[in-house]
DNA sequence: TAGGATACCTACTACTGAGTATGATTGAGG
DNA sequence: CCTCAATCATACTCAGTAGTAGGTATCCTA
């Protein structure tokens, strides 16, 4: 290993002072970053598989072939692994948010397009860590932050959920209760999605929005019957859940 | 402490073998099973608040003012203590399927009627180690055992979902799918919800039913529109989302 | 090629916490 | 009183693991 392209940087002077020294120690900088970014991976993997509680850094570092003050060379604590493995997360969520708001569209169908871009995140490599990182285990600061992003997501949702409302595309409702039985049903993904399962994260999202869109109530003849004799009726949006 | 009430038992002779002696041993019995069940419960509101790897059993001891031997005199493992909240709290999921069998209604108001039961349960004080007990803590054995009672609440929504299909009183949907939406987002209750809240569990519960059930898309007016200057509109069902 | 920074390892420390050995106490029944 | 069983405490053992001390090899710059 250690296969470190040593470039030999054969352009030599430079004119000014902070030129030349510095052109390796960007390439090795990177390079850091890269193995720093392998470590956090590495860790959310284990995380995934077995839980914070019971992986230890031994464990992290023995899967990447190194040793744990190897991977303490990259990071300051467990917990800091943890928060960093929950902000990757995030992330992408918010992008999802960033990608949305811009968008001409009904509030409901851009409150869909983030669920998507949720259910994706949640059933990423870090999904695990964004939804049952503990607050108990990590300090009261981190805590704090990571409650903070949470709230913006939430909030964000429930925002949706109001516009919609008003803009008429979405049934009015009490948006915090909607938005807590909609961000939750995504979160679970957590629990039971591995990722060599049938269907990508996408396409479960995509098949959750299409039920919180619908709803379980049939529609179109109106009517809610109340007896049971009536026959079954295979009409629009057939059992093909899991259409984009 | 120790106040035993004991019970002189002056019914004094009996005619068989069995009979006196056991008596002030059954009521041990039942005094034991008592200080059992107050054991479980103690460790199910210390696992509620930090989490399981957090507490230890000096913790749950030092709460009932006792020691950690005598934790141990009544359970055999921490282990098992996990195990037995989520017993305690999928039990009462249980018996709402079963109260529901013989209701002669429509799948989807008998589907209803399992929701609230399921949501007041992860409400409840054993939710969060029902629904966050992680197989990876519990030895393999009780990690089947806990995979086979939520597979059958699985599986029995599921079967809900395809009788309202079938007798049309549920839009037809992939079961499964919508399964992993609809307990997901009870279960994610248990993530949030603390019992010093102003809502019941049975209130959030029955919340996310009105959602699942009417969904986001308006109804009604049928048209799904498309643009977004249709003026507000305040109609059925008004935002009383917590309405039984 | 020396000197310094980088990257990584071996071998620890220190602590937590699950589970236990052993004995004291208490109350009931004889 | 005496015994026996249930109940509970004191005081441990022991494994696992987060985090560190200090050293070594390698590369970069001068």
């Amino acid at each position: 290993m250690n296969n470190r392209r040593s470039s030999p940087s054969p352009a030599g002077k430079r004119p000014a002072s902070t030129a030349s020294p510095w052109r390796a120690s960007h390439e090795r900088q990177r390079d850091r970053e890269l193995k720093r970014d392998a470590v956090i991976r590495a860790a959310a993997r284990e995380f995934n598989r077995k839980g914070y509680h019971n992986t230890s850094l031994d464990d992290i570092a023995a899967r990447l072939e190194v040793t744990k003050p190897t991977v303490y060379y990259y990071v300051t604590s467990k917990e800091q692994l943890l928060f960093q493995c929950f902000v990757a997360g995030v992330e992408r969520i918010r992008i999802g948010f960033r990608d949305v708001r811009q968008l001409q569209l009904p509030a409901r169908e851009r409150l869909a397009a983030v669920l998507r871009r949720y259910g994706e995140a949640v059933a990423s490599e870090f999904g695990w860590c964004m939804v049952r990182a503990e607050e108990q285990d990590l300090s009261p600061a981190m805590s704090r932050h990571i409650k903070t992003l949470k709230s913006e997501i939430d909030q964000g949702i429930r925002r949706l959920i109001r516009e919609g409302v008003q803009d008429g595309s979405i049934e009015p409702c009490d948006p915090k209760m909607t938005a807590f039985a909609l961000a939750g049903a995504l979160n679970w993904i957590a629990h039971w999605y591995r990722e060599d399962q049938s269907l990508s994260g996408a396409q479960i999202a995509a098949a959750f929005v299409t039920v919180f869109e619908g709803g379980l109530r049939p529609r179109g003849s109106g009517a809610q019957l109340t007896d049971r004799a009536s026959p079954r009726r295979r009409t629009r949006r057939p059992a093909t859940a899991l259409a984009r």
